[in-house]
DNA sequence: GCCGTTTTCGGCCCGACTGTTTTCAGTCG
């Protein structure tokens, strides 16, 4: 079992615990050894072979016993239990908006509903009403929180999240008297998948802002409309909330709304044990019964408090970053200024929109100093991919692009396609041509994780192969990865000396948070790059810059920070061991 | 179930809102 599937095991575990009615701080314990294990970089069973499973942070005796259980047998006694008293249909039911495990429970004792289906038809039956602590609002409320989980899903990718987030704050900004305003929630955290928008604001005139809220035109309903919170549910169909506080709360309140909640939990236990107490309105000093505020009017106080460095949301999932901070070994996160160039993106040659001389003005604009113009190879008949012919054809019209727009390096490149057996899709004499070769996977997503590790593996021992393009090949929340071991490629990139990609599409965030983390640690080098399909989405670099920050990664640990002659000397191509390799 | 230079037992984050209530439980973030 993957750590994946071994966090799932215990989130489930908890779940079910909750809804059983067990010890909360027992059901705490299993949620958070899931999510733990859920951002861990190495793989447990790794872990597992040192003998380090307790050195895991809410990983003791009886968790890491079950953690051994999983990997030895796949399966744990505990678990298996646990669903034989309570369907696994129910996860489905807590889905649904207004539901907790306490109706839960309610519903599967008293009715035995354990389905959304079974669930919609007693509530619509008017069965929900007379059970205790529930009545006819409950009932219809449970009804809205099902068709609204049926017609929009779960959560929202970031690009969607960050678009629609950004018009509503042009909006606010232009009807209502805004003073300070800020997303907070996931989408400051830059996840790559967002709950609901949360922003905050501080304002002399709440109401106003509220009003002008609630009746955008992106608004299909006003689901709350108070003086200091209103929710409304776009026609997107993501939920967004809008928060008002006061201006000496706003670093407590944006603190405290971008969590995420494991890391408030944390922050707060820290504090309790240190005389403070931390809420949405401050800090205080707790002095018996008296409570002295400290802080709350910048969010910098709220961690000051507590003799702690203030930290960028991308860090704060509670991976670490709270220790970090405490021994001032946070790390100095990479920024979009840092970013030189951008090495994949593709023009007309091959399924792009616009020609090479546009893409390169456009990469110029935003102060790129090189790029590398990466069309698809030959196999990419979709994608209208270019013959050896067309490739050499292009070379010619790079050259005429670096005269029309200097200032700027085009590295002549192409996205190679990895083949099924591994090897390339160009023979080697035609990629010694190119000045960037990036290999990735477009076909045979179904292999076994075996082949496709070996196959990509494979193709990085290539040396004419500079980079691996977005790794697992995920477009988030339509195609899941393939299954490929992870470890064991971000291995071969380290010893081969091949850069592995972050691809900043947000549809894709490949290599995603955790895995760059892992990259790093292996010393692994990153590129982030947009693969835009027009010049407009050269500018989506944000979004890979975030996932490396929320990987922990510095601008030293991205080759394309690098000036242009050090890029060159970096990549796998200008060290010695290719020419050697070549020779033999 | 986890954890500890104030503890190996006794703690474990905090508040708002809502609906069903008569003082509070459940949900959410």
């Amino acid at each position: 079992m993957n750590n994946a599937e071994i966090a799932e095991v215990f989130s489930q575990i908890a779940t079910l615990l909750e809804i059983k009615g067990e010890n909360p701080f027992r059901v705490r314990s299993y949620r958070r050894a899931s999510e733990t294990i859920a951002n861990l970089t190495e793989d447990l069973s790794a872990i597992r072979e040192r003998g380090e499973l307790r050195g895991i942070p809410g990983i003791g005796a009886a968790i890491a016993g079950k953690i051994e259980e999983l990997l030895d047998t796949g399966k744990c006694a505990q678990h298996q239990e646990l669903l034989r008293e309570i369907p696994e249909t129910v996860f489905e039911m807590l889905e649904v908006q207004g539901v907790g495990p306490k109706t839960v429970k309610l519903l599967w004792e008293k009715l035995g509903i354990a389905t959304v289906e079974s669930l919609e038809e007693a509530a619509r039956g008017g069965l929900l009403r007379d059970l205790p602590g529930l009545g006819e609002k409950t009932e219809q409320e449970i009804l809205r929180g099902i068709q609204r989980l049926r017609e929009y899903g779960e959560r929202t990718n970031l690009g969607a999240a960050w678009v629609l987030a950004r018009g509503i704050m042009d909006h606010l900004r232009e009807c209502a008297p805004v003073e300070r305003m800020e997303p907070a929630g996931s989408l400051r955290r830059m996840k790559e998948t967002i709950g609901d928008i949360d922003i905050l604001v501080t304002s002399q005139r709440p109401e106003e802002v509220m009003e002008c809220f609630v009746k955008m035109d992106c608004v299909a309903q006003v689901l709350a409309h108070g003086p200091t919170k209103s929710s409304v549910l776009t026609t997107e169909g993501v939920q967004a909330d809008l928060r008002v506080v006061a201006p000496e709360s706003w670093g407590a309140a944006l603190q405290y709304f971008t969590g995420s909640k494991q890391h408030n939990v944390h922050l707060r236990d820290l504090a309790v044990r240190a005389g403070f107490k931390l809420n949405e309105y401050g800090v205080f000093r707790v002095k018996g019964k008296r409570e002295e505020r400290v802080g709350g009017e910048r969010e910098e106080e709220m961690y000051q408090a507590l003799g702690l460095e203030w930290m960028p949301p991308e860090l704060r999932e509670d991976t670490g970053e709270i220790e970090a901070a405490r021994e001032g070994r946070l790390p100095r996160l990479v920024e979009l200024s840092d970013i030189k160039g951008d090495l994949q993106m593709h023009s007309e040659w091959s399924d792009g929109h616009n020609t090479l001389i546009e893409m390169a003005r456009a990469a110029k604009a935003l102060g790129y100093r090189y790029i590398a113009v990466t069309d698809h190879s030959v196999s990419e008949v979709q994608a209208n991919g270019m013959s050896v012919e067309r490739l050499r054809a292009r070379a010619a019209e790079i050259e005429k692009a670096r005269k029309a727009v200097p200032g700027i390096a085009i590295l002549n490149a192409a996205e190679v396609d990895i083949k099924g057996d591994g090897s390339l899709d160009y023979p080697d004499e035609v990629l010694a041509e190119l000045d960037f070769v990036l290999a990735s996977v477009h076909s045979g997503f179904k292999a076994t994780r075996d082949a496709m590790t070996r196959r990509i593996v494979k193709a990085l021992e290539n040396p004419h192969v500079d980079a691996l393009a977005h790794p697992t090949g995920r477009l988030i929340g339509r195609r899941e990865p393939y299954e490929v071991d992870m470890e064991a490629v971000l291995e071969a990139a380290a010893r081969l000396g091949v850069a592995v990609e972050i691809n900043a599409h947000p549809d894709r965030l490949d290599l995603k948070d955790v895995h760059a983390r892992r990259a790093k640690e292996l010393g692994v080098k990153i590129l982030i790059n947009t693969d835009a399909h027009s010049a407009d989405q050269l500018s989506l670099m944000h979004f890979g810059v975030a996932t490396a920050r929320r990987g922990w990664l510095e601008a030293a640990d991205i080759l394309n920070t690098l000036p242009l002659a050090r890029f060159k000397r970096s990549l796998r191509r200008a060290r010695p061991g290719r020419k050697r390799r070549r020779r033999g």
